[in-house]
DNA sequence: ATATTGACTCCCA
DNA sequence: ATGGGAGCCAATA
């Protein structure tokens, strides 16, 4: 079965907005999760498109790199992800660069498709 | 159709 | 603990 680009993008909405409030997961994560382990780098692009304008928000904000690192990405837009996760009381601690990490151990939530089956 | 890039991940030095 | 290099797949130019 091969995916089109909208049905990526459909399968990756579905599965982050199922993600908890106040828990982060990996981009590779959900890759898997979606049945493609190896789009973990799509998936984030998958999210950059659909973050814009979907009915109920994406929470893309939760999704973050498996070692617990956000992307810089831009100077401004790490800052407003770290931003939006305290806001859920999720804890963001500030690597000596400036990196902005997140605990996995504490907040990560990694299902398996099971889990997420039924929605 | 080919080349480059990207909100990634893994492995080795 | 850090850092650099290779691997990946799809979208974009």
């Amino acid at each position: 079965m091969s995916l089109d680009a909208a049905e990526f993008h459909a399968e990756v909405y579905r599965v982050v907005r199922l993600i908890p409030h106040g828990r982060v997961t990996s981009y590779g994560h959900v890759a898997k999760l979606i049945g493609m382990p190896h789009h973990s780098r799509h998936v984030g692009q998958a999210l950059k498109c659909l973050g814009a304008d979907v009915d109920p928000p994406v929470p893309w904000q939760r999704v973050i790199a498996s070692s617990g690192t956000i992307s810089p990405r831009g100077e401004g837009g790490a800052q407003r992800q770290r931003d939006a996760l305290e806001a859920e009381d999720v804890e963001v601690r500030e690597g000596r660069t400036g990196d902005l990490l997140v605990n996995l151990d504490t907040y990560g939530w990694f299902p398996t498709r099971e889990d997420i089956a039924d929605e």
